[in-house]
DNA sequence: TATTGTTATACTCTATAACTATA
DNA sequence: TATAGTTATAGAGTATAACAATA
């Protein structure tokens, strides 16, 4: 078949669709990304003034929410890698931040757990933390973060 | 005040909300990075069959989808420090996928395109990367995706 | 044998500062 | 002087594998 003689739409839209990538702005990583160190900005201001790593305050709220984990749920939870997550909590121990203890039912687990210090660092950074999320909530809109935040539970409960 | 005469709800409601931290659940910066490692999954297993990594391919899509872009924007859009750009740029110049060369009416400023090299890259993955974007659509709803996907938009345009 | 966590290694990115070249 | 980008450096995380201890 010759050009001449092929049809005018030799491809339907589905198919153009298919021969090129979505924009950056909907591709859900990269926009992820984006959404994240844009509400990251003002958040990285608080930990430089409190001398945590943004790895280490996520680590230290999950323990302070959920309590005596073992390290593979904590790397779990805070998207760390084990080898990642045994060296910063071997910092945060000598740091008086968290207790770490074998488990004595099972000996190869190791039950972490936050101390006073700890909860102290999460209580000083309250008021910040909330203040920035209300800025948040205030430039952003209450409904619509409340809607994002269902939506990323949502995503987070969906087998990919 | 004797302790014995103060009112018997001495914090409000909203008092005691700002005493502790949201669960991690509802705090934006980790739900939005627990969503973003849940769909990287598949496509870190694809880009470990290409060879770049995550960066080298989200900043060569940035180019391939603007095009003769100085490095500042580039680095902006890909979420990347300048310097961490520069080198990530000259990697990749080396490897003939993308061509650098001065502004002719500024020269400071470097102007980055892709190459044959790179957009025959991207080609090789639009089947992967679209079978990917497909799942989620069919395992999270199309619906709750677009939804998503327009308050991340929303959110990267609101002034924090 | 399988699992939990540690250690080792090479690579990469982060973050900051100092520097070069151009405007 | 200010801006765009590069280079240098220290620190930290990524990713993988090898290892130790326990089950």
């Amino acid at each position: 078949m010759s050009i001449a003689e092929s049809p005018a739409k030799e491809f339907s839209q589905s198919d153009r669709e298919k021969s090129a990538l979505r924009a950056t702005s909907r591709a859900l990583p990269i926009a992820l990304l984006r959404a994240r160190e844009k509400v990251m900005e003002p958040v990285r201001t608080m930990l430089s003034e409190t001398g945590v790593t943004e790895q280490k305050w996520r680590t230290l709220r999950i323990i302070h929410e959920m309590g005596g984990l073992e390290q593979s749920t904590i790397a779990r939870e805070a998207c760390l890698l084990l080898p990642s997550l045994s060296r910063i909590l071997q910092a945060m121990e000598s740091d008086g931040l968290v207790t770490r203890q074998a488990d004595r039912d099972d000996r190869r687990r190791i039950l972490v757990d936050i101390t006073d210090k700890g909860r102290a660092l999460i209580r000083d950074n309250i008021a910040a933390s909330n203040a920035i999320y209300e800025r948040l909530e205030a430039e952003f809109g209450q409904q619509k973060l409340d809607q994002l935040l269902d939506l990323l539970e949502d995503l987070q409960r969906a087998k990919l």
